[in-house]
DNA sequence: AATTTGACTTACT
DNA sequence: TAGTAAGCCAAAT
């Protein structure tokens, strides 16, 4: 980082709403991950927009960086960035693990990036 | 207890 | 057209 804001102001933590859970937030990300389709990947916003929360982008994938604890075992290597690059292959086992995973369902990844991300994208509100 | 970062995205300048 | 700013919510420092 080189160029971002000095002050944060963290908004207010009135965040006390919690809006019913109904299973976990997580469960929600988990879910519609699940159901990408093998061999077709889809993007965080996608996912977001799809768990009902638009622009929190970034709490998908920090809800993924714990999919590894779940039980039926998210397929989190079908979500990647907007750009198709595979964003998260550091937090998975190993950092080639998310790109083999992908190749063996045939998914073609060149430099990290999904190759024809735009075609094998998935939209999960239309699934 | 406060600040920063993070598997991101959209919008404005 | 490109670059910068802000928004998201939670965890880690």
């Amino acid at each position: 980082m080189s160029t971002f804001p000095k002050k944060k102001k963290k908004t207010t933590p009135d965040a006390s709403e919690t809006p019913k859970d109904e299973g976990g937030f997580f469960e929600a990300v988990y879910r519609v991950v699940r159901h990408v389709p093998r061999g077709r990947v889809t993007s965080f916003g996608a996912v977001a927009e799809a768990t009902g929360v638009r622009g929190s982008a970034r709490m998908v994938g920090w809800a993924l960086s714990m999919s590894g604890s779940v039980t039926p075992a998210v397929p989190a290597h079908r979500v990647v960035n907007r750009f198709g690059v595979l964003s998260g292959r550091r937090h998975f086992a190993t950092p080639t693990l998310m790109q083999e995973l992908l190749e063996q369902e045939g998914v073609k990844v060149k430099d990290d990036t999904v190759v024809d991300f735009k075609k094998l994208f998935w939209n999960p509100a239309a699934g």
